[in-house]
DNA sequence: GGCGCTCTTCCGTTAGGCGGAAGGGTGAAT
DNA sequence: ATTCACCCTTCCGCCTAACGGAAGAGCGCC
């Protein structure tokens, strides 16, 4: 007699965890803090299911909530965080190049791994003189426009490549390279030399070089870059990102680490 | 007939988060990735709980596996730690103070934020020349030996104060305060002054010298340090701390960060 | 081949999760 | 004062997803 249809799985997935860093998920891009009621539109999660974790995670100190109900992403999370092999143990390694890099230079240095088909930048250095560029850590950018990416990109597999030129190649400016076969080249280049260089292809006043970083399995798990304005001539700074790059990856290789997916 | 009695609850609180944090939580002091077992004998869940937990995770990303079975924090638990005001935010606006008081000094530059009777370490730069500190980003620290520990001690609620006062303080160096008066006049004189000098309480050749950090509703939030080998002179650097201080607190106040608890 | 180790699958039980509904509190608009 | 709009909180019955012991599979090692 007409019983509605179970009507199970909505499109989401039922277990409790997933649930949960739904919720989380719903604090990127919240400048500041996100009421009960926030979360749940965010999240798409019923309200009552929102305030039962809310409070059990504050409960735990993943969250934290100011005295008017705003929620914020926790210091538990952050100190679990901080034992990320790809996250902070990389950092952790690099700092002292990046540290070099940006005094030699005082321009924007950049570290950054891949996670599928984009880059995530780890940590990035810029001083109050560079040039204005809007990478922030724990972001993430399409592989093909960036130096970092095109490096990432280069190097990793096969499959991934045509997984990333079978899809569209969104464009920044006029010079980013959207065309599958010109990128293909690209990357053969950057194989050859042994980094790449992105031409005002995010921005029209930036140019970025970028190196590999591998790990003690000789496997490439990141990428360093500088980037500065586009006036600058790519060969020039070229030799510094190079030598970065190798110097994090000797510290990678003496620590055994191995960084590989 | 002799059921056994229900036996409830061990110890443990018995929600699904606080299970998944539990496990999380066995991460920390694990240099390299930890097998089911491992997991399992240091949260102390059952092994087939570890073994559901750990795949529905990895299936989220939270949680990275390589091919021989050992696990890791992954790159997706970072991302959302990276959207922590008190973690990533705060480093944000601090970095291009901490890079100066680097590039000035090429000492051990350190900021770190309070999280109950611990310091708990954001972020720190050390040139491979410094003096050698044992700092990490995310470890804690208790908050009587270090500069950092001292300031935030000496702006936190009295609540605070004494509940640590009144807690046994670990000794480390003879020179470290174990003697609650001694602290309490201690803390004084880092209010009425501005800045926080450990005079090798932590180890006997090192010094360091710390200043408050406000957030915008001048809450003491944070503290910056730098870490000296002991023969320097602590008033010849605090200036540079204390400005350093005042400038990343200019920036939390133009951003209108409130970081108090 | 037996032993110790770890990972995986199975499955019956149940307690913890679920979320609609209703209640309370606050502030702005009328 | 009354209404409205929001948001947070509590309650409670249903039920499913989580639980974990037990048994089995894979893998070196002595």
């Amino acid at each position: 007699m007409l019983a509605a249809r179970p009507e199970r799985p909505r499109d989401t997935v039922r277990s409790s965890s997933a649930r949960v860093f739904r919720l989380l998920d719903a604090f990127n891009s919240a400048a500041k803090g996100l009421s009960l009621t926030e979360m749940s539109r965010r999240s798409g999660l019923p309200l009552t299911t929102v305030h039962r974790f809310a409070h059990e995670l504050r409960r735990l100190g993943v969250l934290e909530c100011d005295p008017d109900g705003h929620y914020r992403i926790g210091l538990r999370l952050w100190e679990i965080a901080a034992h990320s092999p790809r996250g902070v143990g990389l950092r952790e390694a690099a700092m002292p190049f990046l540290e070099d890099l940006y005094e030699a230079t005082h321009e924007n240095v950049q570290l950054a791994v891949r996670d599928a088909h984009d880059v995530v930048y780890i940590e990035h250095i810029a001083g109050r003189r560079a040039v204005g560029v809007r990478t922030q850590v724990g972001l993430r950018f399409p592989l093909h426009a960036t130096g970092v990416g095109l490096v990432l990109l280069a190097f990793a597999d096969e499959a991934l490549q045509d997984e990333v030129m079978n899809a569209p190649l969104a464009g920044f400016t006029p010079k980013t390279i959207q065309d599958p076969s010109l990128l293909r080249r690209k990357l053969a280049d950057v194989r050859q030399q042994g980094f790449a260089v992105s031409d005002r292809q995010v921005t029209m006043d930036a140019l970025s070089v970028a190196a590999p970083i591998r790990d003690a399995e000789d496997a490439v798990v990141a990428a360093v870059s500088l980037v500065v304005t586009a006036n600058v001539s790519p060969t020039a700074i070229a030799p510094a990102v190079v030598a970065a790059g190798r110097g994090i990856s000797r510290v990678l290789r003496n620590a055994g680490m191995v960084l590989e997916r």
